[in-house]
DNA sequence: CGGAACGTTGATGTATCTCAAGTGGGGTGG
DNA sequence: CCACCCCACTTGAGATACATCAACGTTCCG
């Protein structure tokens, strides 16, 4: 399986989530813009449930999500699976770990994943310190929420984990302009918001039914829509500054 | 089994935990580790329970933990708190953090801290490809251990999130030389590693009755030994590789 | 039209929490 | 050197959030 060199031209105003978000992390300039996405040459369509990590890419170097939801996780022997990261539109992820593990990677949904060249970025990082410090930024924020979703699963209640995890995806969703309207794209399983916040996926249903009732969102169609966000923010004790700037 | 404050070994005497570890990491030469010993501009002794993210130090730069615990931690409006790393030695932490968040970071025992000025290891890792790749895997390991966590909080029951725990410790002082015949200091409170492991105290209390009552450990003033590493491993499902190269 | 995947519901079980009352040991002051 | 005190540890009883098991409903799609 190989990365086809076809660039797509459906991204908002021509500019991919990637360097949406990235421009939100450090100060870029046009010229660094468009060097991202000069750097987003080939792209690819990937279905649900696919592996990402493994040898299905040609080289080293790094993924980028341009839609759909991607997640890293880890497996037991006796098969449960802890998700430990999403992917979501402009995310990327860093395939080279030379660590020995295996680090597991799949899609959640269709997805459309960029591709970078190892050498191409580590030339674009040298060349612009704006790219370098906003790449740098977004290893910080992504640390940050790993260890806010410990937080959630070591400390807070099913609401609460659910609520927040809302909470965050509404602001990062935002942050990348695909969120309309306090809603935006759900297309996951409650089995796999189960795995993500260490519930059984009985247990999500029958919060997501209280969190619905409580009219603090609703999920319907895999679009899901914040009602309340403060509201929902104060359930969750959500504070979004762990996720960068926030608004402009 | 008593525990010696000095090590017991010739080898690398005078040698700091952090040269250790990061030598582990990736190749250094003898040029790099005499740097990093080198970096280490002023070293401090801090009483146990004193915070580290605070101004208590002068700019911006790395801790270096030489000896004792340290922990990140977020902290909740009840005051509940949750871990989410230990320092112990050798570790390091970046104080930056561009981000608005106060990052959280105390003590958990009185400490032994070194600090290295960010304009000296920015030197430092231009000056030596090695140095830059050991503190990059440092980081690599780092995220590895938090999703780690992850799954223990989310996935493991509580003798298993301990059995892994204690496995993962056992690991790194061994990977600093700290460790001693399977033992090594453990000065946390039952309350301690409640928060960390996303338990209360009295469950972590019953918990590690258990198992020492199945000879899986011993836990006697401050000191942790590990009575049979291939059963507690087993038990928790350890896979020492996120942990990076482990012998030799 | 049928099957598979996802969602919903009820009943029951249990790991873990909370509350509450001790116990023990290592410093400290007298 | 002893007595005391504080803090950590221990133990028991009772409560509960969440898991598990087992149906059944619904949607989607080939």
């Amino acid at each position: 399986v190989t990365f086809p060199t076809k660039r797509s031209e459906s991204d908002l105003d021509g500019v991919s989530p990637f360097s949406r978000k990235l421009g939100r992390l450090a100060n870029l300039s046009s010229e660094d813009a468009a060097a991202l996405e000069g750097a987003i040459a080939s792209t690819r369509t990937i279905e649900q449930g696919a592996d990402l990590a493994g040898s299905s890419h040609p080289s080293k170097g790094m993924l980028v999500m341009l839609d759909g939801y991607g997640c890293r996780y880890i497996l037991r022997d006796d098969g449960s699976r802890q998700i430990t990261s999403y992917l979501i539109p402009g995310d990327h992820c860093d395939r080279n770990s030379a660590l020995d593990t295996p680090r597991l990677m799949s899609t959640l949904s269709t997805c459309r994943i960029a591709f970078i060249p190892r050498s191409v970025l580590d030339a674009l990082s040298r060349s612009s310190a704006s790219i370098a410090e906003a790449l740098s930024m977004a290893a910080v924020v992504e640390d940050a929420t790993l260890r806010e979703w410990l937080m959630s699963v070591g400390r807070r209640t099913a609401e609460e984990r659910l609520a927040h995890l809302f909470c965050e995806l509404l602001t990062r969703f935002n942050a990348v302009g695909l969120a309309d309207d306090d809603s935006f794209r759900f297309p996951l399983t409650q089995f796999d918001l189960g795995d993500t916040m260490g519930l059984s996926y009985v247990h999500v249903n029958r919060t997501l039914q209280s969190l619905r009732q409580q009219q603090f969102i609703t999920l319907r169609s895999k679009v899901l829509t914040v009602l309340d966000f403060a509201r929902l923010s104060a359930l969750a004790e959500f504070r979004p500054d762990y996720l960068g700037p926030t608004s402009a």
